[in-house]
DNA sequence: CTGAAAGCGCTTACAG
DNA sequence: CTGAAAGCGCTTACAG
């Protein structure tokens, strides 16, 4: 910018005046001082703006797994809308581990970006703190800590897993094993407590036996499953905490030497692109991927334009149930 | 920092000193400032210290899907291996839009990241010079521009498509269409280029009709399917030039009334997790996706580190055909 | 081993 | 409308 104000015979400060059209400058001024620009072939130094500004247009945003489509979509949502406010996006993944996660917070907020969006990877004790004491506007996706109060958006996750689970229900099944996600996630205990809730409608006795718990990553699930099947009664279907997990469900049930839907139904939540086209072509509640990405982005572009005054506002988005025909009426009777 | 200098009654050199471990600091004077520093909670500023220092110890990131599997491994990988060595990556998705890939490289420019890994998305004419005087190491991965010498990991698609398709030569079939990504990508030129070597090797003719072409993308695919599909005389096979394209592939066959594999072969680039588990089970061909990210940071680091003096260096790894039940012999008899 | 001071490249009151 | 100057928070020769 030095080199610029001498080429154009100005001081620097008019030249910030017309890279950054805050103060009118005269035509003649202007017109040099770009020519110099482009002769230099000059770019501000957005490290120094930033440095000066204490704003660097820039959000950091770290979830669970990027390799899981649900983040991934969800991803592509917040990034569509935060560029187009031109703002970056710093990403990080931690592969479901929690003290990566604290890791990378520390490695965001060093960078000194302007905001967080965060999809907590469990142990929410050692993340609140960190959290609560950032500094800058937080929101927090598809999973939230209890009693940290930051605006956060959400799927309701209690109505939807059992909206599922009544749908198994309606079919008949009895005995429906269920391989959750862990408890120190938010989605993990609201899922199973949809999956109880459904059950207790239905009159059906909750049996802890059924319930496996996992990581929400493939092989869990597919050593959940291995204990599910092997039960004496065996479990008429089966609902899967979400996308990874089903994978591990349905190799589980292949290496039992059984068919899903035929021997076993399946549900799970997340959908697939895929699903209408592969067999057995799997019932799964749809989660409003986009929609949770953009709320997101909007709401911590809320923050940053400077809305400080409201509360902490959680959008609660609902789940649609997408029958395909991976489940089937239970014939056998069941004895409970 | 200066607070913290104050609070221990020294000068913010010192604490400099203690912070960065440069200069070795007698233990009294460090233990002291050590105390003022968590004291007052004190952070270093990295936006300062990159202006200082002209690094920033971020590198940019830009892929054409991130709601694609195959870049999302990718990335997963590239993140790994860069995070432990503390870079941070800043990450932009286009949709595929090489417009939207131009802006993003000025935008991670701008933030003075240290170093680009980019995965092209079409359009190279314009991509070349940004990436050309962009001032900063810069390593290609999947697709590569052609003429310009950058560091470069991709796989050798040529190879790798021949061997699927001669997979289905060897099946006997004869009319094989041909779903293919657009040529102004590295990959879609070079995947044609080896369906053509397979037919070739083979002395069967290649009929241009029999090969539609698409952005990568499942809607493109789709489209294309259908017109292959309404030949008078059929394709017994399809072969699709990547993972999303499958999917726009069966969507049109389950369209057209027809059934794969009983009335017509598939095979197609990339893998998929669940692929073994779901009819019909996918014959593809695998890429080695972490070691394709893994290597490209790793070629990045070595550049940052400084090792100016080598030539550009490409590494081309190899796919492997996973072969499932997707395909059959075909059983008419094609005359050409 | 420790400190005073310059400078990284910007922005922004403050004068004129 | 334009310029001189301070300051954002660091790092790093250079003295002592």
């Amino acid at each position: 910018m030095l080199d610029v104000a001498e080429a154009a015979r100005v001081s620097v400060a008019t030249v910030s005046a017309v890279v950054n059209g805050t103060v009118s400058v005269s035509p003649q001024l202007r017109e040099r001082i770009e020519a110099a620009i482009q002769a230099i072939g000059y770019k501000r130094n957005t490290i120094a703006r930033s440095l000066k500004l204490g704003k660097t247009r820039t959000i950091g945003l770290t979830v669970a797994d990027i390799t899981n489509p649900f983040f991934t979509d969800v991803v592509s949502a917040i990034q569509g809308v935060l560029h187009e406010a031109g703002y970056a996006v710093m990403l990080c993944s931690n592969d479901e581990d929690a003290a990566a996660q604290l890791e990378h917070v520390s490695l965001l907020l060093d960078r000194m970006v302007d905001g967080l969006i965060v999809a907590p990877a469990g142990d929410e004790v050692k993340l609140k703190p960190v959290l609560q004491s950032a500094g800058v506007p937080i929101v927090l996706i598809d999973r939230v800590c209890d009693g940290v109060d930051l605006d956060a958006v959400i799927l309701d996750n209690r109505r939807a897993a059992c909206d599922a689970v009544t749908y198994l229900l309606d079919l008949a099944h009895r005995r429906i094993g269920y391989v959750s996600g862990p408890l120190d996630t938010s989605t993990g205990r609201e899922r199973l407590q949809g999956y109880r809730d459904a059950l207790e409608a239905a009159g059906v006795p909750y049996r802890q036996e059924l319930v496996r718990f996992g990581n929400f990553r493939e092989a869990d699930a597919y050593q959940a499953t291995m204990e599910l099947l092997a039960f004496p009664e065996r479990p008429t279907a089966l609902f899967a905490a979400n996308n990874l997990m089903v994978i591990g469900v349905m190799k589980a049930i292949r290496d039992f030497g059984l068919s899903c839907p035929d021997d076993i139904s399946v549900a799970c939540f997340d959908d697939f692109p895929w699903a209408d086209v592969f067999q057995p072509q799997l019932t799964t509640v749809a989660q409003p991927v986009r929609a949770i990405g953009e709320n997101a982005a909007k709401l911590l572009l809320e923050r940053l334009g400077g809305s400080e005054a409201h509360f902490p506002r959680h959008l609660s988005l609902q789940g649609r149930l997408v029958i395909r025909n991976s489940c089937r009426p239970c014939l056998v009777h069941n004895v409970l």
